[in-house]
DNA sequence: GCGACAG
DNA sequence: ATCTTGTCGC
């Protein structure tokens, strides 16, 4: 397994980010979601080039699962990846994109992490208190904390913690034999909540069906978009 | 000082 | 995230 290389960032720059997400973090509230959802949505981005992002969003009705409307946005990349601060580089096409929605989702499902993050300010958490709508993340790889392996079949679970012992998410075997996703509330939401719609919304594949669907349209307005 | 590091 | 062929295993 080969480890990225992260350049260096701006030292300002990354001061001046952490004390806006200290300021969010306390807009974030873990709750269970008030009623079971009619709708659920997934989102994703993706870059064409490398300084531009495309971003999708996909709304499915819950719990059949049928899509039922997808958008997309895309614009200027004007932020660089920094491990930490994902948020500020996507969240603003994700918000432009979510506005295309003719109808809104009950609960968001993003791909990254909710309060699995340093600051408990991952994407999901971001996204959530912009919006102020239900939120919670499933990201594929760890941000921060320690867990266990969770057993090798399909459904099995372990908790992701901090070094105090904070549960921060849970990490789930989502399929057998495949690495685990990592599942964690955002805002509006509670670690219950979402590993519940997870699961509910696993059909066969690692991914659950909104981030699944939401990854398949961005490559295919991708491939739409270099035309 | 040495690792770790979402997408 | 993105570039990129074949290949191992169920």
């Amino acid at each position: 397994m080969y480890r990225p290389y992260h350049p260096p960032a701006d030292p300002v720059v990354v001061r001046e980010l952490t004390q806006e997400q200290e300021a969010m973090r306390t807009r974030v509230r873990l709750l269970p979601l008030p009623q079971e959802p009619s709708f659920i949505a997934g989102c994703d981005s993706s870059f064409p080039t490398p300084d531009t992002i495309l971003s999708v969003f996909v709304l499915l009705r819950f719990p059949s699962l049928e899509l039922v409307e997808k958008v997309w946005n895309a614009a200027p990349v004007t932020v660089p990846y920094v491990p930490g601060f994902l948020a500020f580089r996507e969240a603003p096409n994700l918000l432009q994109t979510y506005e295309k929605l003719t109808q809104k989702p009950d609960i968001i499902m993003v791909d990254g992490h909710g309060i699995a993050h340093p600051r408990r300010m991952g994407i999901a958490a971001h996204l959530g208190v912009l919006l102020d709508r239900p939120t919670f993340g499933v990201a594929k790889q760890k941000l921060t904390g320690n867990y266990t392996e969770p057993a090798i079949t399909r459904g099995s679970l372990t908790p992701l913690t901090d070094r105090s012992g904070e549960l921060l998410g849970e990490v789930l075997r989502s399929k057998d034999k495949v690495n685990p996703l990592f599942v964690s509330p955002g805002h509006l939401c509670d670690q219950a909540t979402a590993t519940r719609l997870t699961l509910a919304c696993l059909r066969g594949y690692k991914l659950p069906e909104p981030t699944r669907l939401a990854d398949y349209w961005a490559e295919e307005f991708k491939k739409e978009l270099r035309k």
